[in-house]
DNA sequence: TGCCATGTTAAACT
DNA sequence: GAGTTTAACATGGC
């Protein structure tokens, strides 16, 4: 699950915020006893993880690929991670992976002005950041959570195809003004990512590479191949799409 | 129907 | 001990 997802999720339990946790369960192997009696404070997001705030420490949760949560309801055949009861509602997650952080421990290994969807995003903090890895393949820096977090693979290939950059390109060749806007697609996709997420809609018609099999452009079929250190699959088009090496 | 992917961590290697 | 590779997790879409 990519950042404007975990936003979206993180909209939907507002209404959890300020409200107090009568027990919890599930099988995360985290010490559950402190939750009993704790008001939750907040509920946001953070990168690709979404953050459950009480007064002193703070829930973090990874949905990875295949996490999901319920409230109010159970899914058959699936033991919860983690199930929050509160008076009228329980809140269950599924298939994730559940941390129990510091406040401070929280504020300091995250820095919200390179979470692409934060409104304090800093352009050129992340551009500064991306530059300082020369030898490495954009789409590696891209996947990179603490440059661009809440990136994933699928911002990753959208962003890169409106920018024009093949993935494979090394990020020390590519013109600065070509790297900004890279970020700056990255951002803008992000953005309307969570738009359509947040009113329930589906992706599709908002992606131009991703899964897709012709290019949008001009046509041609579009390459898929396990790109950079990550290993993780790419879409481009070999003739839009410019290589820097 | 079997494969594989919106992802990360930690163990097992070298 | 470092850096790198592999396994584990485990659902749903194609």
């Amino acid at each position: 699950m990519e950042g404007p997802s975990v936003r979206a999720v993180a909209d939907s339990l507002k209404l959890f915020e300020g409200r107090t946790v009568l027990s919890a369960s599930g099988n995360a192997r985290i010490e559950k006893e402190f939750l009993r009696g704790e008001r939750c404070e907040a509920i946001f997001s953070r990168g690709k993880q979404l953050v459950i705030q009480f007064p002193e420490r703070a829930v973090t949760i990874h949905f990875l690929m295949f996490g999901s949560y319920r409230i109010n309801e159970v899914r058959e055949g699936m033991e919860p991670r983690l199930t929050l009861a509160f008076d009228t509602e329980q809140l269950k997650f599924y298939n994730c992976a559940v941390k129990i952080i510091s406040t401070a421990q929280l504020d300091a290994q995250f820095d919200e002005e390179l979470d692409i969807l934060s409104c304090t995003w800093n352009l050129h903090k992340a551009l500064a950041r991306a530059a300082e890895l020369k030898d490495a393949c954009i789409c590696d820096v891209l996947l990179d959570q603490s440059i661009f977090a809440g990136v994933g693979n699928i911002i990753k290939n959208e962003a890169l195809f409106r920018a024009a950059v093949q993935p494979q390109s090394v990020v020390s060749r590519i013109p600065a003004a070509r790297l900004e806007s890279i970020a700056l697609e990255a951002r803008a996709f992000s953005q309307r990512f969570y738009e359509v997420r947040s009113a329930g809609e589906n992706l599709n018609p908002s992606l131009q590479i991703y899964r897709k099999k012709h290019c949008p452009r001009c046509g041609q079929q579009v390459v898929l191949k396990r790109t950079g250190k990550s290993a993780r699959i790419s879409f481009f088009c070999s003739k839009c799409q410019v290589l820097y090496v």
